[in-house]
DNA sequence: CTGAAAGCGCTTACAG
DNA sequence: CTGAAAGCGCTTACAG
């Protein structure tokens, strides 16, 4: 009782003495933050976990002892009582190590100031059991959530494994899928839009495309919408100027090849990724032709080999950066009312591989 | 005590019991297993530990029931009992994303058989106080152990930190360093000299270097290597055909730009890195000389740069792949026993960036 | 070779 | 607004 009474100068210095004895030996727990706040650890928990019924004075003295003695919860023993880990999962399909990076980065530094940490799994899409391996990864880690990177954001069969073990999850995709909830779109329709504009304006009117990988949204975002940005310019994009890629550089090179090689060849060039773009480079030298001399050659994503090839590739520049520092934010934050997809456009990044259609 | 006369049928059909009215609804835990073994969860827990002392008898029958349920112990309530987690981190500074993400990929596929899983931990050596935070992180974690790439593996305050607060390491350097236990070394060295010899027999003799990151050891490493490798072959490297990078394509241009615009320009050109390299191509193009009729041009890492830039880069291979699946697997088997370096030795890949000497 | 009890550091109903 | 007890799913001395 004479305990109940002690003042917030007393705690502090009780909790300065914890330190003296004990800091070098452990870390403080909710019962040492209990002791020494003359509480029970019921109530720090209250406060740990920002419940609102806590009497303020009560909360600003524990904050002050629990910054003091640096005291964070151990994320193991709010998981086993929480039920769930304090972990999310980023589950990819995408080779390319860069896009991966990117929005790990992005994600981590979301997590950052949270309590959360992120663990990667990636999954081989090519396997007809990646659906059950992703499973077991989630149920045995406990995982809070999972964001999801193109293309397995668009199979409705991993979602619905997501659905059926009650695990809350993120979508990162091209396009707005069905249901609309918990996604971020990134627009891939308009990013190709914008380069028809672009062709257009540099006066091109017989122009190529190769496609990305089939079966993915992006590649049939990146198509609709550059064939869409085309006719909306009065131009056209015919069959036989549209070459199948599957976003590798080799099949870059080999598209662009084939394109190159028509009686009346393209004077303009969208690869559906950098990746290819760089390929149709290639072919476009051993061809004995030159970027943009000859052929504009336009990328998509603007990742690092847009810059190290020569010409540099103009392209289409996405945020994935910030998608995945979103991307975390919104899985953590009331995941309930993710109901509206949240936006980011790309936007066309101007470089040496595309100039005016020559006058012949 | 007429239980503990059941047979292992009867124990079978238990679990089959359970499994019909439990395993829609929950998970197995420890208990359950007890339960239905009819055996103390203490006996249970030394199976799962690969106790020696346990009957064989009893370890089969267990092992069997654990099976049929699908029973994986809790990391969570394992890691709360033990103190650590079961989580690695990968602590890594390194920004080539190729790197990390194959570093990475190798780790988690060795994982993938165990009880543990990994977490990444960027880390920005340019910041002072990386080290703290790196410190923090592990604490709240309670990692079991890290792994560090270069050149965080060759920091001794991040060593000494980890030391301090008991957490157990490996290291992936360049080169052995001291203490020479829990590492992996890379022998860069070896790759370097291979990369002189190499253009020896190619019959080249004014010969230039791009070194790497000033105070790296793989930079320091790579341009001994070299220059050892040139003398043993008669040759020298001197003074000003060393131009100094730091690793990024953008040093290798302006690198190459001033070695090419010497009096006696150098016929062959070692960058440290495929990235410097590729900028190195830019250069001599830019310059309008041809790689490999003018100037011969090798790299070192053979990323995927190493084969989308024209021509294709001859450079070194290091199995980084290989690399994390080993650091991972030593990290988690008997760590006190990882006395001895383990080697993993580089090999030159000719490509098309390097050519005999053109007589003139 | 095996087990009953206590504990790891938290949270969750249930009371008051 | 606050607390005593039980529990999350494991392991660790201590016994026998």
């Amino acid at each position: 009782m004479s305990n109940a009474k002690q003042t917030l100068q007393e705690k502090l210095e009780t909790a300065r003495l914890w330190q003296e004895k004990y800091a070098s030996k452990r870390r403080a727990t909710i019962n040492d933050i209990a002791d020494i706040a003359n509480i029970s650890k019921r109530t720090v928990s209250r406060i740990i976990n920002d419940s609102p019924h806590v009497a303020e004075k009560t909360r600003v003295e524990v904050k002050e002892i629990i910054d003091m003695l640096d005291f964070r919860p151990d994320p193991q023993a709010r998981g086993l009582a929480f039920r769930h880990s304090f972990l999310i999962g980023l589950i990819y399909g995408n080779p390319n190590p860069q896009y991966v990076m990117t929005l790990q980065r992005g994600i981590l530094d979301s997590l950052s100031h949270s309590d959360y940490e992120m663990v990667a799994h990636p999954a081989d899409i090519a396997s007809d059991n990646y659906i059950e391996k992703a499973r077991a990864f989630i149920q045995r880690q406990k995982l809070y959530g999972v964001i999801l990177t193109p293309s397995i954001a668009e199979d409705e069969a991993f979602i619905s494994m997501l659905r059926e073990i009650n695990c809350s999850y993120l979508r990162i995709a091209p396009t707005r899928l069905e249901p609309g909830a918990n996604m971020i779109v990134t627009y891939d329709r308009q990013g190709a839009e914008s380069v028809a504009h672009h062709f257009s304006d540099l006066g091109h009117s017989r122009i190529g495309f190769i496609a990305g990988r089939n079966g993915f949204l992006s590649a049939q975002e990146r198509y609709e919408g550059f064939k869409a940005g085309l006719e909306s310019c009065g131009l056209s994009l015919p069959e036989n100027l549209v070459a199948q890629g599957d976003y590798t550089f080799t099949s870059g090179v080999k598209a662009a090849e084939s394109l190159l090689a028509m009686e009346q060849r393209p004077t303009a060039i969208f690869a559906a990724n950098d990746e290819m773009a760089a390929g149709a480079l290639l072919a476009t030298r051993l061809a004995g032709l030159k970027t943009p001399d000859d052929v504009s050659i336009v990328g998509f994503d603007n990742f690092h080999i847009a810059e190290t090839v020569w010409p540099q590739l103009t392209t289409v520049n996405t945020p994935t950066y910030d998608v995945g520092k979103l991307a975390a934010k919104l899985l953590l934050n009331k995941p309930e009312k993710i109901d509206e997809t949240v936006i980011s456009v790309p936007s066309l990044v101007i470089r040496d591989s595309s100039a005016p259609l020559k006058q012949s």
